[in-house]
DNA sequence: ACCTGAACACCGTTCAAGT
DNA sequence: ACCTGAACACCGTTCAAGT
């Protein structure tokens, strides 16, 4: 077999790869997931064609700087799946899921756009969250708690769309628990 | 007096405006809320200076844009708020409401940036509609149906969230009566 | 193998020069 | 009074040239 090692990158490629994402954490977080690719290029002192060369598309470095806390949502959901109370184990990681949605502005847009879009890097992430949301949904439907008319899918829409309320009117985040309350009774079983 | 009469404008100015509003409607419909305006004054034949003399913001553009639909809805729910069934009523204008926000792609977040900035041209538009689905409200929760602890910009912030979702993901049009539907049932009074 | 920056085709916005 | 388009300062994306 021939040498390659698909792990083993030149140490200049590793280390600019790492200053490029240390410094897109920081200029999304100032400016949203619209950032100038250019100003994240600059800042890290680092040749605009590199940046493409580690980051083909917006998407795959905004994959990159989020994979950390998609992993970490995905073990919440797991952890929660163990709970005895699949209600509020639900509630609990729909009120994460918002809280990690609102992280950068811009984001739940992200996310609600790759749901159509399977070439997106994004793609995988949000479908492992939406599988992790419908389990815990589909525990608190068997209880009796949630209309058996919602899937994953409606789930993971309307709490990216609570995130994005406040994303775009800063000035409503305290009512978001508020909106996160309604949302939800309208999820519950209606008394029959 | 000086002879001064503001409506009075030239005719090649009076033509040159309604072009570009022509230009502009076709144009949005197709692009979204953030088309390129150099694009629509080239497709105006209108030079791009003329453009920005007649509508200075791309928000003023936008609200000449969309002014008639905002009265049309202001006057429905002026109709609506003779209806003697109050809960009907607010259905109905929310309903029509979700659906001139999907009217352009973006619009929602439009309406939801307006907010928190009153400068906008767009904010008397959307101060109004709010006041219009807060009468709306008012008087659906004197009967009992809706909720207390709500009020009409809370609505807004959700309506214009449920126009947002099918914004973002076309896909998911077909859920939208039935999220909508959720979203009404999370807003109807619990039962004691 | 990787980095660099010039080059290209776009933007939004302003403003001196024209009629 | 109004129109025009060049000028400026930005974008994203690609790619020939370097090491």
């Amino acid at each position: 077999m021939t040498g390659e090692s698909p792990k083993e990158q030149r140490a200049d490629a590793r280390r600019n790869r790492e200053r490029i994402l240390a410094v897109a954490r920081g200029v999304v977080h100032e400016q949203g997931t619209e950032a100038s690719l250019r100003d994240i290029a600059r800042r890290a002192e680092v040749g605009l064609g590199t940046l493409y060369r580690h980051f083909p598309t917006r998407e795959a470095l905004l994959e990159a700087l989020l994979r950390q806390g998609f992993d970490r949502l995905a073990g919440r959901a797991e952890a929660l799946g163990e709970s005895g109370e699949p209600y509020e184990a639900l509630v609990e990681f729909l009120r994460e899921l918002i809280g990690g949605a609102g992280a950068y502005r811009g984001l739940a847009g992200s996310m609600m756009a790759t749901i159509s879009d399977e070439q997106s890097p994004l793609h995988a992430s949000c479908m492992a969250m939406r599988s992790a949301a419908g389990r815990l949904l589909e525990r608190a439907q068997a209880e009796g708690r949630i209309r058996e008319d919602i899937d994953g899918t409606d789930l993971f829409a309307l709490a990216n769309a609570l995130s994005w309320i406040t994303d775009q009117a800063p000035s409503l985040g305290s009512r978001r628990d508020h909106l996160f309350g309604l949302v939800m009774d309208g999820l519950t079983r209606d008394p029959e």
